[in-house]
DNA sequence: TTTATTACCTACTAAATTAGTATATATTCA
DNA sequence: TGAATATATACTAATTTAGTAGGTAATAAA
């Protein structure tokens, strides 16, 4: 179990953010002082953009600032923007449609519950340094 | 972020053992009654064995037995043998092995402390119907 | 109006992981 | 001895991950 380097980099780089907040920054300066892969973080940052914690300017003088104070963002948000909706599984057996639930679902519906509870706990704000 | 379908087959198989403890079964039982493919649960079953929660007895007659009384194993232990440690990510960055706790490591480390307690609180004698 | 700088978009790709299969061996009971 | 079981290892197809490549669009400054 395992998330991916997307919300690795997701959290890195809204944290980069959040400590200039207000103000913006380009995307080459979050991937040159976080060591990720510039082209790559580019893609995030669409994203991120696309999931409403961040916004854009384009062109000379662009860059990207933080939607909103870094207090009213998430771990959470952030994770499941880039990863995908946390479900840490579905159980895909024909007695788990309905009200018949098996074993295993029973375990990741918990998990699932308690791991989105953890993280969208954990506010921008109190990652910064 | 997502289990494998290691740990959903064991422990679906798992809590089929501890419906019939302390009789044992053969895997080709757990297997077709689980719709689980046979021969890959033979590997999983394997793995739960070194892991020390269920005993095997070889040749005919043999099967598989929980290694003790389902109160007191978990599905932490279960999903962990399985599919490894539960950590949900290792930050790289070099400033994260020392003193110096990189923001994304926080989260992980935080997630990965709940994700075990929650885990680890599920006995298996609750996931029988 | 041109040029440099930034964000934005889509297609492609190499490597790793997952979820199995296939095949053979070892053990035990009747 | 033969049937039924577990055990072990090597192989494979499909999927996912983690990028790269190569371009377009918008904006500010010269």
């Amino acid at each position: 179990m395992r998330f991916s380097t997307k919300a690795e980099y997701g959290l890195k780089a809204m944290t980069n953010l959040a400590q200039c907040y207000p103000e913006q920054k380009t995307i080459g300066e979050i991937a040159k002082e976080e060591n990720i892969s510039q082209k790559y973080l580019e893609r995030l940052m669409g994203l991120l953009r696309n999931g409403g914690v961040v916004q854009s300017t384009k062109g000379k003088q662009g860059g990207y600032v933080l939607d909103r104070d870094p207090k009213k963002i998430t771990a959470g948000e952030i994770i499941e923007i880039l990863d995908g909706e946390i479900a840490p599984m579905r159980c895909v057996g024909k007695f788990c449609a309905s009200e018949h639930k098996c074993p295993s679902s029973i375990v990741w519906n918990k998990l699932g519950v308690q791991i989105k509870k953890t993280l969208y706990d954990i506010k921008l704000n109190t990652l910064i340094k």
